[in-house]
DNA sequence: GTCATCATGTAAGCCGTTACATGATTGC
DNA sequence: GCAATCATGTAACGGCTTACATGATGAC
C-alpha cells in the first residue's frame, strides 16, 4: 500500500527542505533523475494524500524563504525578492509549501529500505539517489539485490541472443538491451566497491 | 485509443506466425525484448479485446474455451482430446491459437507507424524490433524522432549535472543516466547510418 | 492589456498489475 | 496418483496520464 515510488520521491525531496507542488515536478526529474517528467495530475493528489495521512503538513509562510528563493527560474527569483522587500508574507499567493512531519520521516525510512522496492530500474535509481539516508548495511543489501536481478536478466538476454531466430532489427534490440544491462551491472558493482572501500578504509582514495 | 504497446506487440508476433496466449508472454519478453515479463492478466484480456474488434481470430484446429464448455460429458471431452492428440501435432487441449486477420494487419501497420508512439524507450525498442515491417522512410522518421528526444534529454541531464547541488549518490545516478542516454544515442545513430548505407549501396529488399 | 509562466487542483480513464480460480498434460 | 508445468481466464485495484478548470504574477 505504501510502496509508491512517487511518495518516496516526494518525501525524499522534503527531507532536504520544504517544497511546493509545482517545484516538486522539476526537482523529481532533475535531482532524482526520473526518466519521464511527472504530471501535476499525479503530484497534487499525492501531496493531498500524504497530508491526509499526516506524513506532510503545510508550512507556515515565514519558513519558506529558502524554498521561494531557489525556485530555479530567474523571474521567479526576482518575484520572490520583490515580494520579500514589500513585506508580503507569502510572495506568491496560492503557493502551498509542504514540510515533512516526524511521522513522514519514519515512513520515508521504511519506504526507502523496503525490501520489495528496488527491483525495477526506476525504484532502484530513486533509492540510490536517496542513498545518503540509508545505513551502509542497507545500501549494500539494496545493491546486491539489484546485482542479482541484473545478472539474471543478462543471462536471459544472452540466451535469447544465441538462439538465433531473430532478424537484424530484433537482434539489434537484444544486443543493445544487453549492453544496457551490462552498463547497469558495472554501475552497481562500482557502487558496491565504493561501499566496501568506505567501510574498510577511513580515507577513500580517488581513482 | 489504439496506442497500446501491448496490442502492437501481440499483433507483431502474430504477423510472423500464429501463437497462443501463454506462448506470447515468453515471446514478447524474448523476441521483442520487453523489460519486464508480462502478466497473463494483461495478455488474455488484450487478446479477447483484439478478437472482439476483429483484429485477430481463433485459428482452426483448436477447440475454443466456449465450445469446450458447451460439450456435455467429461468422458466425451476426454475422447475428443485423444482424437485431437492423435490427429494433430499440437494436441494440447485448451490451447487457443490466435491468428491475425486482414484487418489486424492493417491496424498493425498503422500502430507501428504511429507518429505518437516511439517516444519512450519501450515503445521505441518495440518498434525497432518490428522494424522489418516498416518502410525505410518510416524507419528513418522514427529514428530521427528518437534521436531528437534523446539529444534533448542528454542536454537536460548535463545541465543538471553541472549545477552541482547534488550529493555523491544523487550525482552518481545522474552520471549513470547520462551514460545510458549516450549509449542509446549511439545506437540510434548507428541504426541511422545503416539505413542510409542500405539506401545508397544495397538492395533494399529484405525478408 | 494581454501573454507566458507560475501555481493548484479535479475527473475520467488507460494500462497494467496481483491475486484468485480452474483445469489439462507430462513425468515420475 | 501426485507434483510440476502448461494453459486460460476473472476481479479488484493501483498508479499514472490527459484534459479540463481556475486563477495570480510579471514582462512587454
Amino acid at each position: 500500500m505504501m510502496n509508491r515510488v512517487l511518495d518516496l520521491a516526494i518525501l525524499g525531496l522534503l527531507m532536504e527542505r520544504d517544497h511546493h507542488g509545482y517545484e516538486i515536478r522539476t526537482e523529481v526529474r532533475e535531482r532524482l533523475t526520473f526518466g519521464a517528467p511527472l504530471s501535476f495530475g499525479s503530484i497534487y493528489p499525492a501531496l493531498a494524500r500524504l497530508e491526509r495521512t499526516g506524513l506532510v503538513e503545510v508550512a507556515d509562510g515565514t519558513t519558506s524563504f529558502a524554498s521561494r528563493l531557489s525556485t530555479g527560474s530567474l523571474s521567479g527569483e526576482r518575484a520572490s525578492l520583490r515580494a520579500l522587500r514589500s513585506g508580503t508574507p507569502l510572495g506568491r499567493r496560492g503557493r502551498k509549501v509542504y514540510r515533512i512531519t516526524a511521522q513522514g520521516r519514519e515512513a520515508f525510512s521504511e519506504l526507502l529500505a523496503d525490501p520489495n522496492g528496488g527491483d525495477d530500474s526506476r525504484g532502484f535509481s530513486l533509492r540510490i539517489a536517496l542513498a545518503k539516508y540509508l545505513t551502509p548495511a542497507l545500501r549494500i543489501t539494496l545493491l546486491e539485490r539489484r546485482r542479482t536481478e541484473l545478472t539474471e536478466r543478462l543471462e536471459e538476454l544472452r540466451s535469447t541472443s544465441s538462439r538465433g531466430h531473430l532478424d537484424d532489427y530484433a537482434r539489434s534490440v537484444v544486443t543493445h538491451a544487453t549492453r544496457g544491462v551490462e552498463l547497469d551491472l558495472e554501475w552497481v558493482e562500482s557502487l558496491l566497491r565504493d561501499e566496501h572501500h568506505d567501510h574498510h578504509f577511513a580515507d577513500p582514495a580517488k581513482s
